[in-house]
DNA sequence: GTTTGTTATTTTATCTACAATAGACAGTTT
DNA sequence: AAACTGTCTATTGTAGATAAAATAACAAAC
């Protein structure tokens, strides 16, 4: 088989719930628009919504037939593109496995564990490479430089530099920009997010990322902007893998960012810096606390 | 054809001239360290010397029987990668012609231009990538975005965070750190150079990079080092472009790094920052002339 | 004990092929 | 004539194949 077809499927799944409300159905163009695909994806959507008598369609005229059940879906499993399959695989082993580092990485081992052609494990590594967990040595393997204290610090050295300047960035835009709004929102969201911690606590992680990238985006520097790719990959993985007292780490965290975000509303770049500060002090102990001692 | 075999012919060449000094050679496995490839290659070089008659090879006896000749070498074009080739193609296509950003790179294209495989093409792009200048929309092409005024300004910022944190952290390195020769050497080179500039001022170029290297190692810190070679690659090709005034330029340079390198060895945070700010406005402001104003 | 000859195996770098997807153009409907 | 659809073409994502290069093993030679 040459591409799979997950952007059909996870379309068609997303086309489902999209369309389970209303009773007739937009141009081929709008639901392609609004799914994000081409025309050819939306009108194989359509046949095979037709197929399973969904709707009826004949030419311009599109009208429910009945509404989608369970097993019209298509297996999650089936809607993630090949780079996401590798990607969660290839983080579990490093990450959650024990990978030592200097280990080496073998492409043709790895595709064959994941059940891919060698092409797209090429790629992913590629890719991946920027984050400098690995490092190749041409015409041979790719070594691992491991997920060690040495990365960690690494890492948050650049952070801190980046959100101080982001930050204090922030800070000096002008009143109708329109993050204040996106702050206000932001703040709401923790707020909500504290009054119900217990259950709550769990979906920080999403709410941290988009904290973050929020003042980050303030900087308009593509660098920094990308930087947090990295924070984010190694964060959202780490932390799925490192659930140890999280929610009481997580609570502490909304209150951080609580803080963060009025130090940020008052203006004011010394109480920016320091509320700025102490939150990034506090996230490098969580992701230290975390690692294994080095072997020295 | 699969894989060429550049690095074949390019340890060719390069054996040849490691040999045409000595009378005898090593071993195999010397060789081959010395060179940097296998054992498996080294046997292939010998194996082509001897049918050259370059040396005579038996067993553990290899005498060199003539003096190489310009022909026996394999011509430049063949020795250089295909990384290296699509990127020499790509960079000039971006820098030198005119290319608008916002302009779709079509992959296909790109690889039937350059007389490639579409696979090496894709490679290539993924690994740019990370320079901020192309961006991917995913099951469709990519976009340049451009080396506009904004990319370069973009690109110092970070430049000078990490160069003025680096200088700060040479500056603290104990008394008996390597680095302190490496930078004696260098200065060096830079008074050799200044002496003989018109004749040497071509070189300048290499000698930034390599001086730069050296202060960035000092921080340890691989972001900062991997984010260098956005710096290296993009004065590389720029200037090879861009020789208006180059001459002068260069030698402005090389007395600002020669007041950059007395600094650090005065070891005076301030008298560092000093210099290294002086630096790094000049090197912007050359940067920055030479690049068309932005379509605003 | 190091170096080589020999041979085999494994892995990478690269090309080609093909299904999925995007996108363009012309024709059709309202 | 504007919006929509039918049809067609071009390009991307991925698998599989192949030559170059790396790696390994081990006996024989120095």
């Amino acid at each position: 088989m040459a591409k799979q077809n997950t952007v059909f499927k996870d379309a068609f799944n997303r086309c489902l719930t999209l369309i389970a409300a209303a009773e007739a159905l937009p141009s081929e163009l709008e639901l392609g628009t609004s799914l994000g695909v081409s025309r050819t994806t939306v009108r194989a959507i359509l046949a095979r919504l037709k197929e399973l008598e969904i709707i009826s369609w004949d030419k311009r005229t599109k009208a429910m037939l009945r509404a989608p059940q369970p097993t019209d879906f298509f297996p999650a499993e089936e809607t993630s593109s090949l780079a996401e399959i590798i990607e969660r695989n290839f983080m579990r082993r490093i990450l959650a496995g024990g990978a030592e580092p200097g280990m080496q990485i073998n492409e043709l081992e790895l595709a064959r564990d994941i059940g891919t052609g060698t092409t797209s494990v090429r790629e992913f590594l590629i890719r991946f490479s920027r984050f400098g967990l690995i490092e190749k040595r041409p015409n041979s393997h790719w070594v691992l430089k491991g997920f060690t204290r040495d990365f960690a610090l690494e890492l948050t050295e650049i952070r801190e530099m980046f959100e101080l300047r982001s930050a204090a960035g922030f800070a000096a835009l002008p009143g109708d920009h329109p993050a204040w709004r996106d702050l206000d929102e932001m703040e709401a969201l923790h707020r909500e997010m504290l009054a119900n911690i217990d259950s709550r606590y769990r979906d920080f992680s999403e709410l941290d990322e988009r904290f973050h990238l929020l003042v980050h985006r303030s900087s308009s520097n593509r660098f920094i902007i990308d930087f947090y790719d990295i924070i984010t990959i190694v964060f959202h993985y780490h932390y799925q893998w490192n659930k140890a007292n999280d929610r009481q780490r997580n609570a502490r965290a909304v209150e951080e960012h609580l803080d963060y975000i009025a130090a940020l509303k008052t203006r004011d770049p010394a109480a920016v810096e320091h509320a700025c500060r102490q939150h990034l002090r506090s996230a490098r102990e969580t992701l230290l606390q975390s690692i294994q001692q080095p072997e020295t």
